[in-house]
RNA sequence: CGCGGGGUAGAGCAGUCCGGUAGCUUGCCAGGCUCAUAACCUGGAGGUCGUGAGGUUCAAAUCCCACCCCCGCAACCA
């Protein structure tokens, strides 16, 4: 197999992720990162925080702090909530470090060598009070075709016309309230993507049928539009300051070095341990490396069209992406999450309710993989009750204390086996290639729906055996089924794993087993018969716990979700 | 006519590319079991597949056309 590179679009620095970000391309690039280490594949994953650009600026002077303090407080914020998801990162990076701006330079004058990047004079608006120039949209007035008087510079919100900030009657800034507003000539960088668009179609041509639906239109819709130039420069402080004669007071523009970043923070990474780990390994070696981008939709054109654009226009050998998952949207049942308004579950609050492994089950099960999709506490509470307690904590439940109540702690001898174990199997080794089929070509809701499937298997051969009636007139076939029932917890506990990570380790420890580094299917027919007989184990409390209808209602008042 | 996605049992979804008896989960009803977290297993009811007595076809959820409705995005808000 190939190296595994996989990357999660990078976070803004600014905001907390909520629900919607998790699902959207944290956890499924974790997922994917799990499943592929656990089948013995070399994977890289990188993930880390965006920083620069007017947000961040703007942020960090309302707290009163310097913008390098605001961006480090906020990484290591967003570092711990990852971490509280249990997110595997290979390394969680920043895209202001000096290694990617190492790489954001390179490739800058490589682009620029090879004649992509072009010099054009533009109007901006400059606000002389705030000391600075406006973004569009922090540029508010009166709408000139609707009269909404809180309209933005890019857009009016009440008739959605898109305007331009000079259109606006009586502008002011968004930040100071000034109605001092200039229009000032400013010479900036443009990317010129008409020169690559024959190049990008061909290539994305090629992702038809493999990417996501969603992935492959939002390319191609951007395509059959036609690519403009591209300014790849701002009239900032906070960010990498442009190499070029005459333009050293701007910086680059977030969107030109964040997915840059991807390579930077793989520098940040190798420069840790340079005897052993190589950067170039993974990012200039195409031919030895897999791939893999996840994000949500808004992310997508940057990723088919902008980012792919620069590493072409380099001339160099940049590895591309092979396979991008795009997801759709995850929205509340309340309404659009919003921390000042406290509607929502956003990704700290959420560990404070639940274990980590409750969400990540469920929002991958959940997963708006084709289209947008809803949380609700209901929808939750029912998902969690039934797949997590019901089938598969029951499951293991109720074989931990019969074999414990008949056979003692321990792994009961194994003895001929019956039809009822050949067809347990059968069904098993179908099921667990499709689950593993599913979980390679990420369609995650199937491959979920496959797992418990897995699940109910167990449970429905524990009805169809009857083991409480079997011990009585034959205890030796008693033992046989419980055997294999216990070996059922290990199968899936390493099926659970990429999935539900803590609760897969609590199910091997059950069984005094650990996580094997790299699994690999067998046929049931002997992996579910080789755990040695005699073998002790550890009865425990229920794995999970179930959610009450009460609770329910708290949770729902609390975040703000209303009755549909 | 801005762009994209969607409208399939009460709810949430699959099936649509490559037309051929409408599937899954949940909820509801009944039965089985009583080892287990009042859990588990089995069976059943429930849908004119957004609308058009539209087009193509022996056959349309699936292809074509028109219309309606919902969601998201609109390139300096990551």
């Amino acid at each position: 197999m190939k190296k595994q590179l996989i990357t999660s679009a990078l976070p803004c620095v600014n905001g907390l992720p909520h629900l919607g970000h998790m699902v959207g391309c944290f956890l499924p690039s974790d997922v994917y990162a799990r499943w592929l280490r656990q089948k013995g594949a070399e994977v890289l994953y990188i993930c880390g925080t965006d920083e620069h650009g007017t947000t961040s600026e703007i942020a960090a002077a309302k707290e009163g702090v310097s913008v390098e303090d605001y961006c480090q407080t906020y990484h290591d914020l967003h570092a711990k909530i990852y971490k509280g998801f249990n997110l595997s990162f290979d390394y969680f990076g920043r895209s202001s470090s000096d290694q990617n701006k190492e790489i954001t330079y390179r490739i800058f004058h490589a682009l620029d060598a090879n004649g992509f990047i072009k010099e054009k004079t533009t109007q901006q608006v400059y606000s002389p009070d705030d000391g600075r120039y406006l973004p569009d949209s922090y540029v508010i007035g009166t709408c000139p075709y609707c009269g909404y008087d809180r309209a933005k510079g890019d857009q009016c919100e009440n008739c959605t016309k898109v305007l331009d900030p000079v259109d606006l009657i009586n502008p002011k800034s968004a930040l100071s309230g000034s109605t001092h507003i200039e229009i000032r000539e400013t010479k900036h960088l443009f990317l010129e993507l008409p020169k690559l668009e024959k190049e990008l179609e061909e290539w994305i041509e090629t992702k038809k049928g493999i990417w996501p639906d969603i992935a492959y239109s939002i390319a191609k819709k951007w395509l059959k539009e036609g690519l403009q130039e591209r300014s790849i420069t701002r009239d900032l402080k906070w960010g990498f300051s442009v190499p070029k004669e005459g333009l050293e007071d701007k910086v680059f523009y977030v969107w030109f070095d964040a997915p840059i970043g991807y390579i930077g923070i793989t520098k940040q990474w190798a420069d840790e341990q340079p005897t052993e780990r190589s950067w170039e390994d993974w990012w200039l070696k195409p031919e030895d490396v897999t791939y893999t981008e996840f994000m949500g939709k808004d992310n997508i054109p940057f990723h088919t069209i902008s980012f792919p654009a620069t590493l072409c226009g380099t001339r160099e050998n940049w590895k591309q992406v092979d396979f991008l998952k795009g997801m759709n949207y995850l929205n509340f049942a309340g309404g659009k999450f919003s921390k000042s308004a406290h509607r929502g579950i956003f990704a700290d609050d959420a560990l404070t309710e639940f274990p980590a492994d409750y969400w990540r089950y469920w929002l991958i099960a959940n997963a708006p993989e084709t289209g947008d999709s809803m949380f609700s506490f209901e929808h939750f509470a029912t998902t969690i009750n039934k797949d997590l307690n019901d089938v598969l904590g029951n499951f293991i439940n109720r074989v931990l204390k019969m074999t414990t109540h008949h056979f003692g702690a321990v792994i009961p001898a194994m003895g001929p086996t019956t039809a009822h174990e050949t067809e347990l199997y059968q069904t098993l080794d179908t099921l667990v290639q499709n689950y593993i089929h599913l979980m390679d070509r990420l369609e995650l809701r199937k491959a979920m729906s496959t797992l418990r499937e897995i699940w109910v298997s167990g449970n429905n051969y524990i009805a169809k055996t009857e083991p409480w009636k079997v011990v009585k007139t034959d205890p030796a076939y008693a033992g046989t089924i419980l055997a294999t029932a216990l070996h059922l917890i290990r199968l899936f506990a390493e099926l659970n794993r990429p999935i539900m990570p803590e609760t897969a380790d609590k199910m091997l420890a059950i069984l005094n087993l650990k996580p094997e580094p790299v699994w690999t299917v067998k046929p049931m027919s002997s992996y579910l018969t080789e755990l040695p007989a005699h073998s002790s184990f550890n009865p425990s409390d229920p794995l999970f716990q179930k959610i009450s209808p009460e609770r329910v209602q708290e949770l729902k008042l609390k975040y703000k979700e209303v009755e549909a």
